[in-house]
DNA sequence: GTCTATAACAAGATAGAC
DNA sequence: GTCTATCTTGTTATAGAC
């Protein structure tokens, strides 16, 4: 399917070079047909950043409830890391979709309505509570010292979002390995 | 003097809409000329892009310069923390300028030159250094658990940027509120 | 230094043949 | 569905008067 080839090489170049900064014309040629012709399969290039936006999006979602849900029987600290450690791998294995999912994170396209960031937020808040949850828990159970779910929820994501960050800003290949090292300080400080 | 209000104004398009994003008329609009007489004082475009780059590198370069010789006196644990606090603080009472940081960071212009971006990259490179000799220094001393000097200060700069991200991605007006127990999470784990 | 006018071009989008 | 041709708009950039 024709559209289907479109969004995957409109998701490569919107990743690497912003909505703005990715002509039709530039995806078009990737693709091998010619400019008009993507007017056949998505309405606007809005239209088409927007297909891409639910695409990964959607992919995310699945990811991360099956890593959540699927770890939960594991042991304290296991569950913890292992969604620390999932959610690194999955983007780690495609750097195209990391970048797309972090610049549409952090910088959208100028004017972009609720409509299409609002899902987006809805998304990342959820992650939020769920890992506070886990948190409250790991207290009540006597896992993690005593404090704030919050606040430690809150240096959890810091730690997974700079994490990320790192790694965009980094052309080191293999940046896995200082995962684990990362994780050790994290949960030195938090056990109980 | 008028080119210094033209980069003041672009500063603050190119930290909201990105590079590709911004047109020199909505600049020019702003300062309150018409578009062609911005280059009276830039030879073009990115010409003015690259005088932001420098003017923001030059007094981010400068703010940490001071910050890292300030405290270095201090009890280890202060020296570090106020390096940590000092750095989100730096950018979060000019969010403005943090955006334009970041972005320019993770997501610079396509076909950006290499003589652009080198001496940013080193600026950061810089201070990964900086923080490897402190951790150095704070293991001998004994203020820090053993281990690898590399990974706390790769922990910590993980610490840094995530909380930065989290403070683009976020509504919250005082984020700074959650600086003092993301820092003590690190350090419980962190100290000898 | 700032303006009007305009060049030169690229981009999103449409019309209509095949 | 894809193409060529075209429209329209927006953009960077220049020329030249004041």
């Amino acid at each position: 399917m024709t559209a289907k080839k479109i969004q995957a090489v409109a998701l490569k170049h919107f990743s690497q070079k912003g909505y703005d900064g990715t002509s039709l014309a530039d995806i078009a040629g990737e693709v091998g047909i010619k400019k008009p012709s993507i007017y056949a399969h998505f309405e606007s290039k809005f239209d088409l950043f927007a297909a891409v936006v639910e695409e990964v999006s959607e992919d995310y979602r699945a990811y991360r409830q099956t890593v959540i849900s699927g770890s939960s029987s594991m042991d304290f600290e296991q569950h913890l890391f292992n969604i620390f450690s999932s959610m690194i791998t999955y983007f780690i294995q495609d750097r195209v979709k990391m970048a797309f999912w972090v610049r549409l994170w952090m910088f959208p396209p100028a004017e972009s309505p609720e409509a299409l960031l609002e899902p987006w937020k809805n998304l990342n808040k959820t992650f939020l509570d769920e890992v506070i949850a886990i948190f409250e828990q790991g207290i009540s159970e006597g896992h993690v010292r005593q404090g704030s779910p919050q606040d430690m929820a809150h240096t959890y994501l810091c730690l997974l979002d700079g994490f990320l960050t790192r790694v965009i800003i980094s052309d080191d290949a293999d940046y896995s390995q200082h995962m684990t090292q990362v994780w050790q300080c994290f949960w030195a400080g938090a056990k109980a």
